[in-house]
DNA sequence: GATTGAATTTAACATATGTTAAATAATCAT
DNA sequence: ATGATTATTTAACATATGTTAAATTCAATC
């Protein structure tokens, strides 16, 4: 049953210590705020939003590995962000506006998700100050995040970006398929091979 | 005087502009709100802001354009943003939590800005509650558009990136030196030279 | 566990882009 | 205006990366 609702029990800790990360609050807060989410499993390479659609949730990742990635004119594949357990991934501007994602998220391995509707995202924002406030802050550092690796993207070779990539994800290279990180760094898998090739023979 | 602050007269009116696109509210709240913000103008190549310090302020721009850049290890500059007229630019991030800055910014010509300090940052931030939303629906939309940016440079040839280039800001490459643009597009001033030859020549 | 399909590696070749250096053109400062 | 500085173009050459295709390895499925 691809994408079924599964409403039952599953550990809501990690969830749990990342708010604590941005926010301290009584145990209550959490709780009541955690019933806006709703769990999801999807099994590997199973789609969990499609390009041209309007994103039905958001998601935080409690267990397993999913992609983010756009398809071009023509055809090409290009990743964009890989998320792992305690991540945030989706696409908000779209799933706000109803309006169709330019991105497709797919499960790489079986994924116990949250999720949470637009509706309930924008009633958490509403209700629950503390998360507009942490959200925002959120929002700003990945987008200077992302700046500075447009930044390593335009001065570094594919090889540099490999071995950044390995020291700051080292966990990412033990669960992904090799041309997925070759899609990902904006080579080819068969470059990535050469790279790989020229580093670990020396 | 480098960095001056002028408190003489400035014409608003692109800024509220700005603000009417957002929300919709009464004169006198943009005025309010205004009253956050201060005028300073800078000279052409002028330094506004220097990676390595904590920003002492988040910028509007009413005139002018400048540029956002990080020079690596190497020593090699990468553009990252071109800031024209309308355009909301600065590090916040490193301007709320008083860390350095990776980022320099630097006028291209000569600027004319609204700038807002840290305090003020986080006071609008808390007491006007549609300034909050439209900023956390904006950096929302920047996140996707940098990741839709990535994707551009994973998949596509530099002279496709400049034709892209071309087209969504045509008015750019009026007014900004082409060794800007070619770091802009993480290519290198003569790839651009040639690539510009073999588009006019054919 | 055998078969099938997918991922990775390897190699030969093509091409885009970088590098260096010089010539030309444009811009800035006095 | 003139000279000095900076940006742009051009060219020759070097190199990283893409492309195609085949061989090999690995993983999924029945």
């Amino acid at each position: 049953m691809p994408g079924k609702n599964n409403t039952y029990s599953f550990d809501p800790t990690l969830f749990f210590e990342e708010l604590k990360k941005r926010v301290d609050l009584p145990q209550a807060k959490y709780e009541e705020f955690l019933r806006l989410w709703e769990f999801k499993t999807f099994k590997k390479n199973e789609f969990i939003l499609h390009a041209g659609e309007a994103p039905k949730f958001s998601i935080f990742v409690l267990a397993g590995c999913l992609r983010q990635y756009t398809v071009n004119e023509a055809g090409d594949e290009s990743i964009v962000y890989f998320a792992e357990e305690r991540h945030w991934i989706g696409d908000l501007p779209a799933m706000r506006a109803k309006t169709p994602s330019v991105f497709n998220f797919q499960a790489i391995e079986e994924c116990s998700l949250l999720t949470i509707s637009p509706e309930n995202w924008e009633k958490a924002f509403t209700d629950f100050s503390w998360w507009a406030q942490a959200h925002l802050t959120g929002y700003q550092r990945w987008a200077s995040l992302l700046q500075q690796k447009m930044a390593e993207m335009q001065t570094l070779s594919g090889e540099t970006r490999y071995l950044n990539l390995l020291k700051e994800r080292p966990r990412l290279f033990q669960r992904v398929p090799q041309h997925y990180i070759a899609s990902y760094l904006g080579i080819s898998p068969e470059t990535l091979s050469r790279i790989r090739k020229k580093i670990f023979n020396s």
